[in-house]
RNA sequence: GGUCUGGUGGCCGAGUGGCUAGGCAGAGCUCUGCAAAAGCUCCCACAGCGGUUCGAAUCCGCUCUAGACCUCCA
């Protein structure tokens, strides 16, 4: 059983088969470092998130970068191209760097918050100026770009001439044909420097007004829209590495000029495997800041947003994300959300029973329901495929789901204990553990608190001692007023009482 | 205009030829002082029209429809 995982650049599912045996390297493109975070940007990191820990499951050593974009993209609104970092510093009075590492901080706050392990390498476009100078000297050697008044332009007429050729022709990822492309009435700024309409910028003379810029052998500027993945992975990652990874809206043009760039330098083509994840949809439209329907991160786990009914935790987002396959596009409404979280909390009180159930209280290898038994091993069995069968999480967690009225009932006594083998549970546990835990990143962050579970204690005690004198009006108060608090008291068969936090 | 991807039950979402996921919501039952929780049962959908096939949500064609990219965007 091996992993098999959809390519973009060949449209099909492949076979993984890693450069160097038992090492991964996977470049992922970061965030733009210049504004707040959006449930939209939290579905590629996630999703990168449990790629990275499976192929961590999976044995590998793994370095996975990601990229910080600080020097600031063009927004070329219109008619001004302005240097999006610079121009909001203004606005906001804030250094461009101070910026830059406010929004660095937000972003690292709400990884941690979706339980996302950090990267091997986080490289920031700004600390990586020279290598990205080194770069465009290299493409201007080989004839595969031109300086134009200080700014320098990769020829992606010449680069699709030659490469064609080699079977490596500009567009191959998104499938574009440099010819069929879109006349723009829209006048961009300083297209008259360019030869041709496609050609993209590697370096941007700076204007007087505009604040981050640095030396180059072509005058003060700063780097293009592309240049810093290609400078960082192959810095990184090397000439040739196994996978990259981003958001669908980024195949074109950002990833095909990284191909370009890369593949003059380097002569082959940076990654392997390039691995696309699909967008997350609000009213069936793009989440974007071009379609104005952004939640931001903090507003969705604050609920201080006008789409939202209410707070959702981030353990909810994941769940969410990991409830539909990565390629496809998630549709966000409260009502899914609300259901995700539903959803979220039965399985995890599961996983809790679960854990919590007494191993080998019978030394019986052989269990009284050996079909239940042999469907449980089944259900088991079945991760593994499904995440070899390109990261189907959805499946994997159909299967949990599954199992959870087994473990359900087992607990409660509707099953026998022994239905199943004490191996068969024992693995379950050892499992469900590894998956929930370990791949998919689901975390309690559970109220551990002494004080609070002590108050707890002392309300099931009083209520347990009114039940006992038919006290049910005593009884009920306690247990309707805690409801209103987000506390929820079970009554096990046992005769104990638990209770779960909302 | 070009390239591409979707349209699945009230909602979200798996699923690429037969065994017809799963979650949420809803209904009934068991348990319970009553509830909740838990368990059991029910709710058998695949945009439309043709075609291929013994058999199609799944393949092919057409139609309708939604969206993505072609411009910063996860």
């Amino acid at each position: 059983m091996s992993l098999k995982v959809y390519n973009s650049l060949s449209r099909k599912k492949e076979e993984f088969k890693s450069i160097t045996d038992g090492h991964v390297g996977m470049y992922v493109c970061g965030p733009t470092v210049s504004g707040e975070s959006h449930l939209g940007h939290a579905r590629p990191f996630i999703t990168f998130d449990f790629i990275y820990r499976y192929l961590l499951y999976l044995g590998y050593k793994v370095r996975y970068v990601r990229n910080i974009t600080d020097a600031g993209h063009f927004e070329e609104e219109g008619r001004e191209a302005e240097d999006k970092i610079s121009s909001k510093a203004v606005i906001e009075k804030l250094e461009p760097m101070e910026l830059v590492q406010k929004y660095t901080n937000l972003f690292h706050w709400a990884m941690n918050q979706f339980n996302n392990l950090p990267p091997s390498i986080e490289p920031t476009a700004t600390g990586h100026i020279v290598e990205q100078i080194n770069m465009i000297e290299e493409i201007i050697k080989d004839g595969y770009a031109y300086v134009a008044n200080g700014s320098v332009y990769f020829d992606v007429e010449k680069y699709n001439t030659d490469f064609s050729k080699k079977g490596l022709p500009y567009g191959m990822l998104s499938g574009r044909n440099i010819e069929e492309q879109l006349d723009t009435t829209r006048d961009l700024d300083n297209q008259e420097e360019k030869r041709n309409k496609n050609d993209f910028a590697l370096w941007k003379n700076a204007p007087p007004e505009h604040i981050m810029r640095w030396k180059s052998p072509w005058g003060e500027g700063f780097p293009g829209w592309h240049i810093e993945c290609s400078a960082m992975s192959t810095k990184y990652l090397g000439d040739q590495f196994d996978i990259h990874g981003g958001g669908m809206d980024l195949q074109f043009p950002h990833h095909e000029c990284e191909i370009a760039q890369s593949t003059v330098c380097n002569h082959k083509t940076p990654a392997r495997y390039w691995l696309h994840n699909n967008m997350i949809t609000i009213n069936g439209r793009k989440m974007g800041k071009s379609y104005n329907n952004v939640i931001k991160l903090s507003e969705l786990f604050t609920g201080t947003h006008p789409l939202l009914t209410q707070a959702f935790h981030p353990m909810t987002i994941r769940f969410f994300i990991l409830q539909s396959h990565y390629r496809s596009t998630l549709d966000f409404s409260n009502e899914a959300l609300q259901a995700a979280e539903k959803g979220l909390k039965r399985l995890w009180e599961a996983y809790e029973n679960l854990m919590k159930l007494p191993s080998s209280q019978n030394n019986s290898q052989t269990p009284t329901d050996e079909e239940l038994d042999k469907k449980v091993k089944n259900l088991i069995a079945e991760f593994d495929e499904f995440m070899n069968d390109d990261f189907n999480t959805a499946k994997v967690l159909g299967n949990m789901f599954e199992l959870v009225p087994i473990i359900n009932g087992i607990k409660n006594k509707q099953l026998a204990a022994d239905s199943l083998s004490e191996s068969t549970i024992q693995l379950l546990k050892q499992k469900l553990k590894i998956y929930f835990a370990d791949i998919f990143g689901l975390k309690d962050d559970g109220v551990d608190n002494e004080q609070l579970n002590g108050v707890l204690q002392l309300l099931i005690n009083i209520r347990n001692e009114a039940k006992a004198k038919k006290d049910f009006v005593t009884s009920d108060i306690i247990r309707n007023e805690l409801i209103k608090l987000g506390v929820q008291l079970k009554d096990e068969k046992d005769g104990t009482v638990s209770y779960s936090i909302n």
